[in-house]
DNA sequence: TCAGTACTAGACCGTTCCGTACAGTACTCC
DNA sequence: GGAGTACTGTACGGAACGGTCTAGTACTGA
């Protein structure tokens, strides 16, 4: 019997290797849920189908636990741009944009990302090193990969634009701001279908040409 | 002696509202410092200075002390736009939206207001209706005011803006967001200083003109 | 002045939680 | 097969917390 939602390591991870992902899944399931001060070592393990002891096997305390979760959660999402998104040339500028506009749009907006942006801005007091991974691994890199594009293909377009890491700074955030700060307030239900979202994405992207080119 | 950071209030309230002030302000800290689940209504009744019992006398539990914390500090942050901004016609339209965007920035981007946001976001799935109360006093007031502003603006310039409500909603972005979301990830220290926000302001404005007109 | 109300100080109850301890069982790898 | 490691289940200590209770004190307003 496989457990729904998880894949099957069972084949290609030793026990132990295998408990600590189970541990992790659960723990970001719970800390998600109720939060850093709220979830409880206990639920964790119960979640995990582990005992307790485990769990401190593998993880000193629970804010090295709460760490963890929250740095692989971050490093799972930072697969990176697909191929095909840096292989420029194909379309105009503004499609091009449009696609990274979409894409990371699509992104942030992942239900369980919005959870841990939460996540993370709640406990920035207590975790604020936990806020600049996900700065670093998030918004950050985002910006730098625009920048890349934006270089690349007022180059090739052959017009000026004077500060590319700027104008990629407001570039993301015409583009995330408005969905993401309501989601932040107002909670992820109703979730934006993928064409509202597009919509978001597109409109920013407009805006942005309008002022930069 | 008048407790410092506090006005005093024991000549114009009776005592019942005395305490019940003195209350809503420990619990602002407290909750401000430790978030909801991290803050305990012992250390709220120390911090104010009373008993226990008179805490519950004022607040039948610690959620609802909470929703009237943060409802009371959002109702009085939202003391509305001065007059003087509102009085339109003094210096040019990019002068007026620059008075704007320098005042809606400095209002958001004070500590209290930004661990505020901090707790909402951050209990949002405990208390959705909070984000809401937020959010309407919050981004919504400030669009809905920019939006007037570029009403009457476009028309008084003579220049057509087709959407000022949208248009109002891209502004608000391109002003707040780039300070705003490194505050919520990274925290407030260090501060940035007056001179820094209104180049952040002054931009966004600038970077709206030249995409609007 | 005096009744009624608000407040104080502290004990208290039931629960929850983190982290540890322990004795016994399952697995892994040589 | 057997030693060593990982895991289980449960119990426990110690602390914190929300909320109630009680008995006594200070204030208020007619």
């Amino acid at each position: 019997m496989v457990s729904a939602g998880a894949p099957d390591n069972s084949q290609v991870l030793n026990r132990a290797a295998r408990k600590r992902a189970a541990i992790l899944e659960a723990a970001q399931h719970v800390f998600f849920a109720k939060g850093f001060v709220g979830a409880s070592m206990d639920e964790v393990a119960a979640t995990a189908a582990v005992s307790k002891q485990t769990v401190y096997k593998h993880f000193r305390n629970k804010g090295e636990l709460f760490s963890e979760v929250v740095t692989s959660v971050v490093r799972a999402r930072d697969a990176g741009i697909p191929a095909e998104l840096l292989s420029s040339g194909k379309g105009s500028f503004e499609e091009q944009l449009r696609s990274f506009a979409r894409f990371f749009l699509k992104g942030v907006m992942q239900p369980d990302v919005l959870r841990l942006r939460r996540l993370v801005i709640g406990e920035a007091g207590r975790f604020p090193e936990l806020g600049e991974v996900f700065y670093d691994l998030g918004p950050k890199r985002a910006v730098e990969q625009l920048a890349v594009v934006l270089r690349q293909s007022s180059a090739h377009y052959g017009f000026d634009l004077p500060d590319p890491d700027i104008a990629a700074e407001y570039l993301l955030c015409l583009i995330l701001s408005i969905p993401l700060d309501q989601s932040m307030l107002l909670g992820d239900e109703p979730a934006l279908t993928d064409a509202e979202l597009d919509r978001y994405a597109d409109e920013g992207v407009r805006v942005f040409l309008r002022a930069y080119t």
